[in-house]
DNA sequence: TCGTTTTGTAACCATTAAAGTTACAGGTGG
DNA sequence: CCACCTGTAACTTTAATGGTTACAAAACGA
């Protein structure tokens, strides 16, 4: 299972579109997310690095840094998440096995398939779309 | 990151495919894999549940229970994902706050969508694919 | 029939990641 | 100058995973 963080990134962006000309602390964030400002900071930070979000050290908040329209879900995915790979393969498989020898890079190559499926929805999908449905 | 179970599962039926004439011991398959045993006999136990492969308690060795081209990579994934949500949820947002009311069930929605992309493209792809691509 | 082998499981351990928490340095602005 | 905020490091707790040991029950062959 995927962890809480793209759960908690997108929380934290839908925040910030939906009130985009408020600066918002993290602690605001964090009571809305029910959880500790440090973990609000850790998230932003990240969306920060992707350009997602704006923050000063010192200065109380954080804006978004582009239009919701324009941030899908798949840019929050891949902020947060550090890995790559979706799906592990075993390491080490027995090399004097036919199996075991090519079956990494079999699995590699279906598994990417997979993954590109899931992100390609994640893709199709905006922040906007997110707040429009909040509000439904 | 999804676990290698998965991984495993695959391997592990990819094993009696290309032998389906044989018996294959779990010492025989996690010499292959690189595991241990009750590695293999506790994934194996997840595909003898889902109708994937048969054993008898004291016989030596599994069988596959159907043809390759029967079986999709999305029947193996379920088989051995006993968690039935790809991406999680944070748990209990604010209800006071109008995004944290509403975040999960439209993360929810969202979430289902990316994962149906994910499993749709796991179901186009057989077992009969992956151990064609083995030899290849 | 007896002994070896195998499956199926339970139990336990080590490792790892995640999330929460405390603490604090450094910046900002009133 | 002071109160407050961000950024970050460090620590704890919890849970999942994978490996391992152990053993009961079943099967099979000598």
């Amino acid at each position: 299972m995927i962890n809480t963080r793209f759960s908690v990134a997108v929380h934290i962006l839908s925040l910030l579109a939906t009130k985009p000309d408020q600066r918002l602390s993290s602690s605001y964030m964090a009571a809305s997310v029910n959880t500790n400002p440090v973990v609000i900071r850790r998230i932003s930070g990240m969306l920060k690095q992707a350009g997602l979000l704006q923050t000063k050290p010192g200065v109380s908040g954080a804006l978004i840094s582009r239009s919701p329209e324009d941030i899908t879900l798949l840019d929050i995915y891949r902020a947060v998440q550090q890995e790559d790979l979706l799906f592990s393969t075993h390491s080490s498989p027995n090399p004097d096995c036919p199996v075991g020898r090519n079956i990494q890079n079999t699995l590699d190559q279906s598994f990417k398939r997979a993954q590109n499926a899931m992100e390609a929805e994640l893709q199709k999908q905006t922040l906007a779309d997110v707040t429009a449905h909040l509000f439904v």
